[in-house]
DNA sequence: GTGAAAGCGCTAACAC
DNA sequence: GTGTTAGCGCTTTCAC
């Protein structure tokens, strides 16, 4: 191994000294800021080469008070969704000169709250924080309150007022689950995230509109609502399907939900139910046969926006408060067009 | 919880002010460091809750001179294998009380050098990168001089000495293309990146290294190597699958190449061409029927490695040069035990 | 047990 | 054009 006490990193003094001009001098030339003469800026310039100086970032955050980083929390890195919408955010982050810190919150408000604290100590910029259920409002408007910028995203914090992106998740259930009403289908089975998820709380929300709309009755036997990794959803799903009147369709209420149905089901060797419509697209949906009918969300839009949305707030814009619903998109694939026992047209 | 009135954040100093103390001894409640009364301890703890004071993480990182930081870089924050393990070293990170900047280096070497010069300029503790294909040496062991850590993880910098973690990537591909072989195939096709992705040449080396065990004669014919998402990518399979002797089995060296080949098959409605084994598990594959062999590397725990030995050489552990190889694991699904036409027992 | 003073490396304000 | 002086908020050193 290299370096145990190796070189010391060369300062602006280092560079002032080695140049002979003085410390501020080195610092307009750094940060190309004022005028410097010619002759200067080359003997400058060439001290910093020698020593390989470069600037100590740390110390120019304490001195200005505020830093090039923005804080990412999601629910998990690891979720498609949110690497999509990660990998979105760092994008536009770096174009701009702003470094990303992320986290995972597991769905945890304490470990949430431990990491905004951080990140805030941490002088960063602006948070992006998809926030766990429970997340106490309280706290984030403290945050708020000491001068961070924040921006929501696939959920809001009831009662606490920051620019937000959503998806549409009402409408599109309500989409989801007419388009396998008018593919003949009555008995529509639903699995997802327990209700105090904000996202599944609404998709449920779409789910019952859209019945409601089309006059069919909802059946509380047809709607499972709990973690797709939950020790009894699998029985679960057994039950529902093995009922005396079962669905002749399937929605699940997130990418999660649609891969753990999709396995169990051929654990059971049995074919998708008819039909199924999952919320939330996913790697191979178009892959498997059928291919899987799904309501789309765009987790990189949703991203860039949000991003967009903090990078303006830190450069100081102070439009209302801004609340986007993005609209998730239907794509047919096939295992939403099974028809039903009841065909219409 | 409210705010104190200022939008200001209170200091250490406002503490001291409120609770009739020093500076110095706030920083002692605050680290809890050395000896304080009882009584300046409730006095000064109750100052810091009426002022929601919280310690400027910048401050002490400039004073201190190190962070409790990690940079990661990999080729792609998005992609499966990079996301497991990713959140597998924010949690450890984490766990130490580490935060985790991250960053894709999208397989460019210059986006890659910036991003570890940017970590290295906000003080990183340490930096787990996955070299790109092109890396610098020179760059990297000036960092390394300055007193980074680092290491690397799935691919290493030829002449750059650091802990490593790789994968077998000779042995599990030597390991797929021999039970492709003991299943009664000849002529097995290979897809992968291209040579300089370094991962992707060892994966052609352990295939030619298994054919000349089972003395399999080597067919370039058999091989593509490019990225999955080359222009040309779909043109090649078809070329190989339509040749006059075309491959009985198909071999992808990793999980993009996989996703690309299982979905350019579907497009053909071709089924898997006899036999599939693919590098790196991937999100369905037990979905798919049938369900697909891999080659699986764990990622996870390949993050939990380079996290911990970063974290012990930021700790000053100096035990020699650490160099993991973590072997792959073959699962049989379905579509790697398909036989050949000279199938053997 | 506690405090005063110095200083981490930089930028802001204002000289000259 | 360039330099001088402060000081960001904390930890370190050393004195009491």
């Amino acid at each position: 191994m290299t370096t145990p006490a190796s070189r010391h990193r060369a300062t602006m003094s280092d560079v002032a000294r080695l140049a002979g001009v003085s410390l501020k001098t080195v610092s307009r030339v750094v940060n190309e800021d004022g005028y410097v003469s010619a002759a200067t800026l080359v003997s400058v310039k060439s001290a910093i080469d020698a020593l390989g100086f470069r600037r100590n970032e740390v110390a120019r955050q304490l001195r200005q008070g505020r830093t090039a980083t923005i804080g990412l929390v999601v629910e998990d890195q690891s979720d498609p969704f949110y690497s999509y919408l990660a990998r979105s955010v760092e994008d536009i982050a770096l174009a701009n000169g702003f470094l990303l810190l992320s986290a995972s919150s597991n769905e945890d408000p304490e470990r949430s709250r431990r990491i905004v604290d951080t990140f805030s100590a941490r002088g960063a910029a602006g948070i992006i924080l998809a926030p766990a259920q429970g997340t106490d409002p309280a706290l984030l408007r403290a945050e708020l309150d000491a001068g961070s910028a924040l921006v929501f995203v696939d959920r809001p914090v009831p009662g606490v007022l920051v620019d937000t992106v959503l998806a549409d998740n009402i409408g599109g259930m309500a989409a989801g689950t007419s388009h396998l009403i008018d593919h003949g289908h009555r008995r529509i089975g639903l699995f997802c995230d327990d209700a105090s998820v904000f996202t599944a709380g609404e998709r449920q929300t779409g789910y019952r509109s859209a019945l409601e709309a089309a006059g069919v009755a909802y059946d509380p036997e047809l709607v499972v609502m709990m973690s797709p990794t939950h020790p009894s959803a699998a029985e679960q799903i057994d039950r529902m399907l093995a009922s005396t009147d079962p669905p002749t369709a399937v929605l699940a209420g997130n990418n999660r939900w649609s891969i753990a149905l999709l396995r169990h089901l051929k654990s059971l060797d049995r074919a998708i139910p008819r039909a199924f419509v999952g919320f939330d697209d996913f790697e191979l949906s178009d892959v498997l046969d059928p291919g899987i009918t799904v309501i789309a969300q765009d987790p990189a839009e949703m991203g860039r926006l949000a991003v967009e949305l903090l990078l303006e707030r830190v450069a100081g814009d102070d439009r209302p408060l801004q609340q986007i619903r993005l609209t998730p998109r239907l794509i047919e694939r096939g295992s939403g067009e099974l028809s039903g026992p009841a065909a219409a047209s």
